[in-house]
DNA sequence: CAACGATGGTTACAGGTGCAACTATTTGCT
DNA sequence: AGCAAATAGTTGCACCTGTAACCATCGTTG
């Protein structure tokens, strides 16, 4: 083993754990709130909170995989069990033969209404109610250090939608057939 | 659907986002360079060095559990796994005939020692190093918001640990037959 | 000291994910 | 045009995890 190697001081290694604890609790505890509550993964409902923002709702599946920073294997099986439960539907690609469109269908949109606000409850009582101003504001930029360091390429398609109308399901309602 | 839902607002969609993109990230890096370097995953390198840093080297299952910020399934389970590869072995425990033991092995401690370094290479150059000093500390304190609201009754182990000797094969080496 | 609830741990089951291999297009190069 | 390399997506395989059900043991209470 290298004696070169630069281990963890003090401080780094407390964030790094706590850091760690929460890469192990928060998954958890998201998933087991949305399967109980409305039989979605937080992946899933991640999916279709990323549909339901984008212009016509639909969206290349190599799109959608990096809007929710995921491999494409894992978007493909998603999508696939999206489709099976009519949340979304796969449409054809009129510019590229080998591309697939995603699209959100209206089920898919009350799906995600109906989930919302369950969710963003729990989002609140373990996130935002818990932190302050300033600490929003600086984990916000700790994020954006450890993204842009895994994904040098920013690959990564939340970017590209900050500060934009807000995601729907999360920064607002999602839009209903009725108030659309 | 309840209309008085609290929406995250701008910033806050912005750092849950970010935090969202990290959970989704990070442990696929880890997983990743750590099964490809040592055969372990991150969740069994943390089981070892949890085990590493406890007096002889021993503890109670439900303790490792909590140490690891696991379920009991889960752990059992890795617990399995590495007794199986004879990094750890089980033992009885004296003063409760439900519980058991679980002691590192001195492959274990090999297998640790040998692992540690190239993961504490990926942890400084996705962490440790994009990271100032302010923002580690910052991030030591929204980690201890976030994880006191998962786990109200502090069950999670890695607090009582802070600020002791340190983790071994996290922040400093491990010790090994000659040096130990 | 008997019985019942609580606790420690294991396992069957179902489901999600990464990796690698594979097919179908497209793009670039000559 | 023609061919090689890159890209989009899907799927087989192996593996990991949560939930729930289960057994064993402890502790408390009457």
């Amino acid at each position: 083993m290298d004696d070169d190697t630069r281990w963890l001081g003090g401080g780094e290694a407390d964030a790094w754990l706590g850091l760690v604890a929460v890469m192990e609790l928060l998954p958890v505890a998201l998933d087991s709130q949305l399967t109980r509550d409305a039989r979605l993964t937080f992946f899933e409902f991640l999916t279709l909170a990323q549909l339901a923002e984008v212009p016509e709702r639909e969206m290349r599946l190599t799109d959608l995989a990096a809007g929710t920073n995921a491999s494409l294997p894992r978007i493909s099986r998603v999508v696939a069990r999206l489709e099976r439960d009519g949340l979304i539907e796969r449409r054809h690609n009129e510019s590229d033969a080998r591309a697939r469109n995603v699209r959100l269908t209206e089920m898919g949109r009350d799906k995600l209404a109906e989930a919302s606000p369950r969710h963003i409850g729990l989002v609140n009582q373990h996130f935002t109610d818990v932190l302050s101003r300033e600490q929003i504001t600086q984990l916000t930029a700790i994020c954006d250090r450890i993204i842009g360091s895994l994904d040098p390429e920013r690959r990564v398609f939340a970017e590209t939608f900050r500060g934009r109308s807000g995601r729907p399901g999360l920064s607002r309602p999602v839009a209903t057939r009725e108030n659309d």
